[in-house]
DNA sequence: TATCTTTAATTGACTGACCAATCAAGAACA
DNA sequence: TGTTCTTGATTGGTCAGTCAATTAAAGATA
């Protein structure tokens, strides 16, 4: 196995298996042990590579917000004058950033963002993106982009949240219907 | 000092002093030491009244969601046909449930029903009681009082949510008006 | 009143478990 | 040979929960 290059791979798989565990657990609170298993390795090893368990999920936290970003990006500028919001709602919602494990680490990593300066950082950074893609989205569709911007914004993580809490898979497909249809109401 | 009659004072300390803890910690990652200390006892002290972390936990959820739903009690029916709907949205953020501690400490009690099968209990009796309460009082102003309901649950929770992770103050005023754009345009 | 008994309140000291982080050494390739 | 990869063993620290012992009020008895 001691091939070089082996670094990405490792890390790579540890972020895997921090959000996966993260997500399993529903909390911060699992040990660089559990993870360093899940991605079959030693723990000796996950701090070899990124010297502590904060940097591992700080790590995991960014990945999720490229994860996310990269899908919005991917869906624009979309079609007809609804294209712009249709593409960020629908990448919110899309399977790779709606699984149950990816929104509970994702709620989780929130929490983080209470406690540790850099991950505050980061999700100031995403909050501000969202906030400007949604403002320019909804700059041709309505008197007060700012005002509905803030409000879909607080929609989404509520029914993000409503979702981890609610047993049973995540529908996807009715937390979208949710957003669409205050849309329907808010853009007369 | 041992005089009888201490256990509900001690208790109730211990609650507060929880709230406090959890919402200033931004975690459930509060030790029994820092809890019993804010509360001016020993940590020995509160395993004796409580018997374990865990069901200190448990008792200031408890409380939390018998504040909330006793302030919207003192609220219904109000007047006016939205008196109903007034009256619930203006318990959520009311001065005692919309402190920063205690949104603070509410959100990681959300987080807890992930892991904690009494929590997560609580929290089901707290939104049925809510999204019944809210179809009732949606039901004379539209169509479809149910999904208006669902909306209106996950805004609140979506500006709870986002009220804890902005710095400075939270602001009961300007989370009450967005809540009110919303349903302005909902009960067209 | 004086004294004894019971009981609630209270804590310091301790234990057992867990865990993040370190380190020295081994293994395998270039 | 040297570099990268890898881990077992260890360390230092933290913390929930337990326990035995102390204090002093409340109540009983004479």
């Amino acid at each position: 196995m001691p091939k070089i290059g082996a670094e990405p791979i490792r890390k790579a798989a540890l972020i895997n298996a921090t959000i996966f565990e993260v997500g399993r657990a529903g909390s911060l609170d699992v040990t660089v042990a559990q993870i360093a298993r899940r991605a079959g390795m030693s723990p000796a090893l996950a701090h070899h590579y990124f010297g502590s368990k904060e940097q591992i999920f700080l790590s995991a936290m960014r990945y999720i917000l490229r994860v996310y970003g990269r899908s919005v990006a991917e869906r624009l500028p979309g079609h007809g004058p609804r294209g712009r919001l249709n593409a960020i709602v629908g990448a919110s919602f899309a399977p790779q950033n709606f699984q149950r494990e990816t929104v509970s680490a994702w709620i989780n990593f929130y929490a983080l963002a209470l406690i540790n300066p850099e991950a505050a950082r980061l999700l100031r950074v995403y909050h501000r993106r969202l906030r400007s893609n949604l403002i320019l989205a909804l700059r041709p569709l309505v008197d007060d982009p700012a005002r509905v911007a803030e409000t879909l914004g607080a929609l989404i993580d509520g029914v993000y949240l409503r979702a981890v809490l609610t047993r049973g898979d995540v529908d996807a497909v009715t937390a979208e219907k949710l957003i669409f249809d205050y849309l329907d109401e808010a853009l007369t």
